[in-house]
DNA sequence: TTATAAATTGATAATCATTATCATATGCGC
DNA sequence: GCGCATATGATAATGATTATCAATTTATAA
């Protein structure tokens, strides 16, 4: 079970570090993202935490705790964008999209099929002159609820 | 060289199956997204076409091919949708992302890594009960403009 | 060849998601 | 305790997209 406590000292910490504090609203959109297995989005987290943040909050409180890497911006298949703790606060992972009813849950990757995705990244870009310097895995299906 | 001939047949006689008529707005859209690599956005396109298609008959026009399954939508890093030719039209790809200056190419490849990757995103939700139809991996680096 | 019906079009209004603004509140450091 | 910087919540503004509507175009049937 994940030590919280561990997670919200390190935001603290990072935050303060750059002359930012870890308000109430803030620590309560963390620990929202903390619960919930995928990303989401701004309305989600209105409808999540308790008591209720205003949208203004929240759409300024997600963009302070994007731009101190806290947080990453998920670009979604909607209009919508959605938001998840940084790898360095949740660790490397990837996205189970359904097709149908458009849920979104994370998933990593046995250490073994990570290296090989890492060195298949890097050789498919071997050519182009990019300097790969991460890579995201999205995979689509039907999860069980849908594939009837 | 493609032969660009057949693809417009294509779209046509996809469209027409589909009682869709293919109109000069909608091959010039096709025409477009097959001359550029990456997805491209609404404003991408009205600037690339000539004569100029109003946004109104470009964003119904792309709800139209994207529901007839001549494109895709790509969900971007930034706020707008981009659109690009749909896999049974332009082959099974991937993307290379640029973090500084966000530019998007396709990219394929090999096919043995290709088998290689597919057998990697089953395994990987082999216990969510997912059933797999598909993968999109994302590479991240710098450009060769902007690693300097 | 003509008439009709359905699809398409372009301009513009409306909607939605997000950002900006502003007056006020809060909290930290001295 | 005070001052200053940050944060807040309400509301206005913005940008991307969708909806609406009158007019046009095109395909089909007679």
């Amino acid at each position: 079970m994940r030590i919280v406590l561990g997670l919200h000292a390190k935001v603290e910490e990072s935050l303060r570090s750059q002359g930012v504090r870890y308000t109430t609203n803030r620590r309560a959109l963390i620990e929202a993202l903390d619960n919930t297995p995928g990303p989401l989005t701004v309305d989600e987290l209105y409808r999540v935490t308790e008591p209720r943040i205003p949208y203004s909050s929240i759409y300024r409180d997600v963009r302070v705790l994007t731009d101190t890497q806290v947080l990453t911006l998920h670009h979604s298949a909607d209009r919508s964008n959605r938001f998840e703790l940084a790898e360095w606060l949740s660790g490397h992972h990837h996205h189970l999209v359904c097709e149908a009813c458009m849920a979104i849950s994370d998933i990593s990757l046995h250490p073994d099929s990570e290296l090989r995705l890492s060195r298949l990244a890097e050789s498919a870009a071997a050519n182009t002159g990019y300097r790969v310097t991460g890579h995201t895995l999205e995979i689509e299906g039907l999860c069980p609820e849908c594939d009837s």
